[in-house]
DNA sequence: ATTGTCCCCTGCCCGC
DNA sequence: TGCGGGCAGGGGACAA
């Protein structure tokens, strides 16, 4: 369920609870996730201070002392799980103890994360990082750069916004509700784009992130659990996952039949075909 | 360069 | 109760 609120989520929780504290030793049960984690992982962090956090897209940055930094995705499935058991659980992949006594597991049944290390000098040029877009509650991301990354494409605008170079955090759920909210269809050719739409298309993505940022920090506790769910923003889904039920902005049927559900590249997208034109 | 397809992996839910 | 199929929040590797 990772996507830019959720991490954000994840992060301040690991902030909060981890921030000054020292890494007695790390125990990395798998390497094999989405890439190995280094061999050098566990030597490497272990002693060391955890000065700071940073999210950057759907990566967390976890400050060391000592000028080094653990790269952090949580892919699909991935957890972070505070006070976790002196057993690890099923695909805790590394636990990481702590001077006091308590441990922080890291747990992904699908293994679609990752944990890398890097100097923290070298965060903004490591590969994973360097060509990621802007942050889309930051500065840089206007609806004149999203309007010159969509111009003479013939791609579909969703497939752009999932394109973390283009914009970064953004995936299927969000994408799905931003879309709906700024009226645009997820299968509309990039370039197709206009000024307008482009600016409310902007407005659309930095609201409901900052919803979903400030639902998620409501139920903040949830995420750092083992037994963890999505937080309380699903509950404000207004189309992903809802085919079949109302539109919450149309009158019903006969002018609108409801959400729909297609496919693109392979991914589920959900729309109002009564607000959300190809044309 | 751009675009679309396939794949990685495990768990869960549904229908039969 | 068991089993097969489809689905899931991400994103890299390919081929055309």
């Amino acid at each position: 369920m990772p996507e830019l609120p959720e991490v954000e989520t994840v992060m301040r929780g690991m902030s909060n609870a981890l921030q000054n504290r020292i890494i007695q030793h790390a125990t990395v049960h798998r390497h094999d996730l989405r890439w190995r984690i280094p061999a050098s992982f566990s030597q490497t962090v272990s002693g060391r201070r955890i000065t700071s956090f940073l999210r950057r897209g759907k990566y967390i940055l976890v400050r060391l002392s000592g000028e080094m930094s653990i790269l952090l995705h949580l892919g699909m499935s991935g957890k972070i799980v505070l006070d976790s058991e002196a057993t690890p659980a099923p695909h805790e992949h590394v636990t990481f103890h702590m001077i006091e006594g308590d441990r922080v597991a890291y747990v992904d049944p699908r293994r679609f994360g990752a944990l890398g290390l890097v100097e923290t000098a070298a965060e903004e040029t490591h590969p994973l990082l360097r060509d990621m877009g802007p942050e889309p509650l930051g500065p840089q991301f206007t609806a004149a750069t999203l309007l010159a990354a969509c111009s003479g494409r013939r791609a579909p605008l969703k497939s752009m916004l999932l394109d973390q170079k283009i914009v970064a955090g953004l995936g299927n759920i969000y994408v799905a509700e931003a879309l709906y909210r700024a009226d645009l269809h997820p299968a509309l050719p990039a370039e197709a784009l206009t000024r307008p739409a482009a600016g409310k298309l902007v407005k659309a993505i930095r609201t409901v992130l900052r919803e979903a940022v400030e639902a998620g920090g409501s139920s903040l506790r949830d995420y750092v659990r083992p037994e963890g769910d999505m937080g309380y923003f699903q509950h404000a889904w207004r189309v992903y996952g809802r085919a079949g039920e109302p539109c919450p902005r149309c009158p019903g049927p006969p002018g609108c039949m409801g959400v729909e559900r297609m496919v693109q590249s392979g991914r589920s997208s959900f729309f109002c075909p009564r607000h959300q034109k190809t044309g």
